[in-house]
Parts: C-alpha cells; sequence; structure tokens
DNA sequence: ATATCTGCAAAGACTTTGCATGAGA
DNA sequence: TCTCATGCAAAGTCTTTGCAGATAT
C-alpha cells in the first residue's frame, strides 16, 4: 500500500470534501487499496487489505464507507453471481478507464474487457435514447456482463 | 393460479424429467407461478403465491426448487441490486420472448424492453466473437440492464 | 423399490444498525 | 466546537444445509 503516510492524492480530498465528507485514514486506505489493485475486491477483501496496516478499522466501517463512495460516485458496486458485492474505482478514478466484465460462472474470475467498444457506443446511444424517450426514464447508467466458462474451467 | 389440476403443460414436463428431474407439485406450482406473472418475483413472492393454493409448501423447497430450475435452464435468476435474486421463466418458457430490463434505482421498478435490438445483436455478435477469441472464454449468456430514475421517481 | 423430493428447524453468509466514543475542519 | 466518523456488538435479511419422513416413477 504506498500511501500509507495519511495524505493521500489531493483530488481523491477534493471529491470527498466538495460532497461534504471528510477525509479519514479508513477512508484514504480504502481508496488506497481500490487505487491498487488490478481485482475486483469484496468488501471483506477491503477490509483485509486495510487490516494488515490499520489494525483496528474494522468491516462495519468498510462497508459504511463504500456505501459514502459509491454515493458519491467513486466507487462502483457491482454483482457477479457469487452472493457478494465487489468494488472497483469509477472510470474518473481509476487508470484502467471505462470498461466491461467478462465473468467465469465456475470461478468467478472476472475479466475486465475494453477491446470491443465500436459496436457498443452506437448500441448504447441509440437504446439508451429509445428507452429514456419511450419510458420516461432519466437514464444514468448501463451495466453489460459477459458470461461463459473460462480456458481453465473448461479444461477439467 | 390456471394449473390447479396437478397436470400443468406437458412441455414443462418433459424438460424436468428429461434432466432426470421428477415433476412434483412444488416444482408445478412455482413454474405456474413464474408463468403467469409479468413481474420480476423474489423467492419469497413466489412462496407466498404458491402458498395461497399449497400452504405447506416451504419456503425452502421453493429455494431449492428455483436453484434446479435455473441448473436446467428454465429460469433466469436476476440481480438488480436491491439484495434479494429475482427469477423469471427463460425466453424459451415465456411469453415474453427475448428481452432486456430497465431498473429504476429508487423503486427498484424493472421495465421488460424488447425495443431496439436491431443495435444490439450487431453489438452481441461482434463482442462475443471478439471476447471468445481473445480470452479463450465459452461464452453463453450476457446480461444488459440499464438503470435510471423512472418517471414517478423523478417527480419527488 | 428406491432415488429424488419435501418440511421443519437451525445454521450460514453477507450486510446493516445502535450507541457511546473519537476525530476532522 | 460541533458535526461527522468509528468500533464494537448485536441484529437483520436472504439463502443454504441436515435430517427424518414422504413421494414420484
Amino acid at each position: 500500500m504506498p500511501n500509507q503516510n495519511g495524505t493521500g492524492p489531493r483530488w481523491m480530498h477534493g471529491q470527498i470534501k466538495c460532497c461534504g465528507y471528510r477525509m479519514t485514514k479508513p477512508r484514504e486506505a480504502i481508496l488506497d487499496v481500490l487505487a491498487n489493485t488490478q481485482n475486483h475486491l469484496s468488501a471483506e477483501d477491503i477490509y483485509m487489505a486495510v487490516h494488515k496496516f490499520y489494525p483496528n478499522i474494522g468491516l462495519t466501517t468498510v462497508y459504511r464507507n463504500l456505501e459514502v463512495l459509491v454515493n458519491i460516485g467513486m466507487v462502483v458496486k457491482f454483482e457477479f453471481g457469487e452472493g457478494k458485492s465487489k468494488y472497483e474505482l469509477s472510470d474518473e478514478y481509476s487508470s484502467k478507464g471505462h470498461h466491461h466484465h467478462l465473468v467465469c460462472k465456475e470461478c468467478y474470475t472476472v475479466i475486465d474487457y475494453s477491446d470491443f467498444m465500436k459496436d457498443e457506443v452506437s448500441f448504447l446511444k441509440s437504446t439508451e435514447n429509445g428507452l429514456s424517450e419511450k419510458y420516461k426514464f432519466n437514464i444514468t447508467d448501463h451495466l453489460i456482463q459477459f458470461f461463459g466458462v473460462c480456458e481453465k474451467c473448461t479444461n477439467k
């Protein structure tokens, strides 16, 4: 974990403060964990990672902060069918950029992909417009996931 | 509930039996509920509907049967972010046909839509092919959902 | 006949809440 | 200083499991 000094990136402080929240050690530690992983972490994963450096930060605090971070749009929450939620930094705060997920139904491995976006953009544009208009929805998000069986699980 | 006589559609019996399962009253009642609703039902919704006609069928049985039905592909399980799973008959068994979901993030109302599928088909085709090849995944399913705020929730 | 299925009760997994204490700005 | 944040323990919600008895084929 790189930012154990308790400062953390300024822009994250700014976003937190703009929303009326305070930047606290637990909050920062959680963002730090999320910013420095390639994986999709559960609340407990995050708790355990944070716990190594701050053993007195509790799981409750992790849950409560994830909720805040999801609400202000810094973090996105996903369900991959495993029965527990997974979290990742949202596009604007992540080095990953915009991507979608390819999920193995057997081992729940999740692959991020950002290829094949050209067809997607036109699909999303027209569908979002059509749906907004027809159903009077104010559309804010979409979720696109592909499911299948990964190479490893296929070979067993 | 139409099929209280205990027979139910033949094709459903066939599918169940083909997979090595038996057609039982609870199983049939559950399929019947799913076949005769326009909504997306939780396990408890189904339990309560079934319970009206068969008060001694338990919630456990509903869960166990839903698991079986999902495994043999007659039923599809969804998570809309509400914290509980919702179930519906899969395309082949449903009068709804292929559709996707538009979900209100406030009240969790779910709208089925099957418009705007033209762009989708080309998007899915090329993406599935690309993903299969690049990541050696055997792709079986996709999940496309749009999220937003419905008209009612916007006006309050 | 016998493998599958069921109901009940109990346990399990993940997440949320209450309340007194602690800490940012 | 004063509101927001935290930690602990307890509770809540949805779902699964164990086991003896019942049922479909």
